[in-house]
Formats: C-alpha cells, structure tokens, sequence
DNA sequence: GCTATTTTAGGAACACGTTCCGAAAGTAGC
DNA sequence: GCTACTTTCGGAACGTGTTCCTAAAATAGC
C-alpha cells in the first residue's frame, strides 16, 4: 500500500508527500515550495538511491545509518527525520526491489498456484540477504507494497479455489509464510559461516558420538547431519505442506488422528 | 588456538576442557590448581548463575554483557574469556532451561508422537522469550544439550516408524523445524508492541483499503487480518505439515500433480 | 630468588543504532 | 525589518557487542 509512503504521522492539512522525490530532486534542490518552516536538503529517494549505491559498492553489511548519512553528505541523525529506523529504510529498500521482479505466470491449478507464489516469494527473499534482518518485524506483509501483494493474493485464491473458506486461507498462508520464514533465517545465518572456523568441525563430529541406546536414530545419521541439512529441500516440503493443510481443510472433523480439538 | 603452535592437532594430555564448573566453585574461590598460569577468579557457573540472577531480578531485556560483568565485579571483556559471545551464553542458558522441563510421555503413535515433540520443542522455545535472539545460529540443533535431544530423536523415530529412510526423517525434522522457528521469531516480534502505537493502527486499516479488482481475496479479507493473524494455530498447521511430509514420503513417485521432479 | 612461560584481567577504543535538544533556515503576519 | 512560528539540521551523548593490547598473577626451570 502506499499509504507508507509517507512516515509521517498524517498530520498537516495536506497530506500529499505522496509524489514521492518530493521537492529536491534527485540532483536539483530546486526552489521553494509552497510549504513553511527550513526546507529540507535531502529527499526520500536521494536517501535510497544512495543507498542502494551504497550496497552495491561495498556490499550491504557496511549498509550503516552513519555511512549512509556521509555519502548523502549530511548528518547522521538527520536521517531519522527521513526514516523511522534501520528496519523502516530496509523495508523501504525491499520493497523496490521487489518491485523490480517479474511475476511468475500463475498456474490455474490452486496448489500448483501457491506452490509457485509461495517459491516465488522465497526466492525473492532469498535472493536479498539482508531481508532476513527485517522478515519478523512486525506485520512485515502489511508494509509491502501493493505491487508485491500478488504473492499473498495468489495463495489466498488458490486456497478459495480449494474450497477453504477466507479464515482457512489466511492460516494456509501463514502457515506458509512460518515455514518459508524459517527456512530462510536458518539459511541465511548457516551461510555466514564461509569461513571453516572450529566450531563447524566441532559441531560435525558432534552427532557422531553420541549414545545409540539413548538417540538411535540421531546416532545412525551421525556425521551425515550436516551433509543432509545443507541440502535445498523447500520446494518438496512446501508441496507436502500445502497437501496437508488442503487436506486438513476438506475435513471439517478430524479425520482419523485422536480428537483432541484444541 | 594453542593447538597450532604445537605440531600435533590434538596433542595435549588432557583434552576434556568439556567438565564444566571448572576450578573454583559456584561460591569458593578456592585454592591453587595444578595448572600453570594466573588463576580465573570465575567461573562458567557463576557466570550462569550470575545472568540468571540478573534476567530473574531486572528481566531479560537488561542482560547486558556490561551488566553481568557488573553483577559479577568483573571487567566487561574479562568475560570474553569465558564465552565466546553472547549467543555463546544465551545457547548455555537455553540449554538449561530445556534441561529443566519435563518431558512430555511420547505417544507409540508415530504421527501422535512427532507432534507431541514438536510441539513441546515450540512450547519450550516460545516460553523462553529471548529465545528468539539465537533461534537461527548456525547449526543451532548441534549446539543443544544430549539432554535435550529426546525431541530431535523422537521426530526421527517417528519418522523412521512410518517408514522414512534415514535422509527423509532428517528431511521431516528440518521442515517441521523451519516451521517451528518461523512461527516463533514472527510471534517474538509480534508480541513487541505492547503499546498501541500508530503503526499497528494503520497496518490494520491498511488491508481495508485495497483494490478488490487486483487482489480480491485479500480485500474481502479486510481488516479482520489481524485479528485472525493473531490467532495461534501452530499445532494445526503442524498436524497438517506431519500429514502432508509422511504422504509425500510414502509416495516414491509424484502423486499426481504436475511432474516436475526438481 | 630469578627469569621465562603461560594464562587470565581489564582499560581503551571502535562502530553501531538511536535519542535529546539546541541551532539554523525558511514562511506568515505585521 | 521585525517578530512569531514551523520545520529541518546535526553535534553530543548513551548504551550496546566486540576487539586490541598491555598488565597482572600464577607455575616451571634454574
């Protein structure tokens, strides 16, 4: 939605911050404007432009609110009158570059549909390595844009075409949406280890001595965890979970597994 | 570290630097020891005790590196030598904790029993609320206590009994792991804003406000989004997930949907 | 008792995100 | 021109995790 454009609490009369580049463009500072008090020197897309310049030059961990202030050649804390916070200018960034990816034609099968939203939105995600700094923030699918929203939409209406009724499709994707978010927080923090330092030797050999009588199976798979854990199983348990919550969905009572409704 | 001064890999004598608590006691600093060296003046369980003095007394959000150096009268870096970082203490914390808990009886019913695990594996991490903050160390699963392992071993005995091979039990714990961890990091986060603040507000209205034409399905939804994101629906989603991961696994080809073998 | 060696202690410093608050730079009314 | 008022700017400061480097305290060999 767009309504996030602004950052500002909806206050002034008029609330049209809305065309965004507001008043100095992104090389002009231009003239004035009708509006009152100092005018300020830096606008919202100057910040992610630079920012995104930022990134590509030296890549997004040396993204910092200070470096960011000084290739904009301002003050550091004058940026917190542009963005709320770091989370704020990274949803920001996320959702242009979503912006910029095509959509996937969505098949007319419902569960072939939400399996291709859903890889859809894992591998954007994925692809943007510093998302998983900002995937919990509260009612993250709430700040993306509309242009993005295809994703959500696509998994409701395959869930509707399967006979869910709205509130089982919205559990279907947040169902969806807890896997795939885990999937790609783990993964994101397992690749940061490029450096085969100790602790990964360590933690390796760690499942190979354990006690069969007290972990058989644990201790069967021994050494071949990490092996087996390294692989890229989100595709096949997306399908199998998508599967499953149908299937929950179709049966009003519980099918054949003990009650137990709650 | 020393080892590479030496030629030999593994060399010392001694290597179970492993028996914790170490020299002096959780009180007595004690007497000299047959190492050579300035004596530590704490220990690993003082400094455990010590931060859980300080999360019991002032709440977790104040266990602060400096701090726990404070309650411990010791310098703030001292405790580098100790821990490696604060995830390193926060992963001895948990580690504590979980061995606390009792363990739920397991089921003889495979599916019964790997929701049984699974879900007293989310109870325990969601009950820890800075849980969150280590959840997706790299091979965080390696990291936990032999004690606490029972929850792995039983998803994989669960597995193994409805016929899984050894890969696919690992494959089934990773899933219902993700699963797991995604709920709960997006829940940690949820749960932060304590205060109404005006950010909640909009994001609830903002669903109200869509175009029905592009995105139906969420339109209709509305603002009732976040009442029903709010809702907790782990175990059914994981019923589901259990259900769909073992009908997956039983059926060695496509079931029927579209082939697409990767 | 001396020196060498080994191990721990901890102050100084860094970069980070963020908040506070006073200064600066505009417009509006007179 | 002057005074209000409004909005933006940005330096100082705080608390954070963490690293560097030097001092201190023990043993081992002489």
């Amino acid at each position: 939605m767009n309504s996030k454009a602004e950052g500002r609490p909806v206050s002034p009369p008029r609330t049209a911050t809305r065309h965004d580049g507001g008043m100095p463009g992104p090389s002009a500072p231009l003239a004035s404007h009708g509006r009152t008090g100092r005018p300020p020197v830096t606008s919202r897309t100057q910040i992610l432009s630079a920012a995104r310049r930022l990134i590509d030059r030296d890549g997004w961990e040396k993204l910092t609110i200070r470096r960011l202030a000084a290739e904009l050649g301002i003050g550091a804390t004058t940026l917190y009158h542009h963005i709320q916070n770091k989370e704020d200018l990274l949803v920001l960034l996320l959702n242009h570059y979503i912006d910029q990816l095509e959509r996937p034609d969505l098949p007319s099968d419902p569960q072939e549909r939400i399996v291709t939203a859903a890889t859809a939105m894992h591998d954007a995600l994925a692809g943007w390595p510093w998302a998983a700094e900002i995937l919990t923030v509260d009612g993250f699918v709430g700040l993306l844009d509309e242009t993005a929203l295809w994703m959500v939409e696509a998994i409701l209406s395959g869930a509707a075409d399967r006979g869910c009724t709205p509130e089982q499709g919205v559990e279907v994707f947040r169902s969806i949406w807890y896997y795939t978010v885990g999937e790609i927080l783990v993964r994101a923090h397992s690749d940061d280890r490029q450096d085969g330092d100790e602790r990964a030797l360590a933690r390796e050999t760690s499942f190979s001595s354990l006690d069969a009588s007290q972990v058989p199976c644990l201790a069967a798979i021994g050494s071949r965890w990490a092996a087996l854990a390294a692989r890229d199983t989100y595709r096949q348990g997306l399908r199998a979970f998508v599967d499953g919550l149908f299937e929950q969905a179709s049966a009003p009572y519980p099918t054949r597994r003990s009650a137990s409704p709650r």
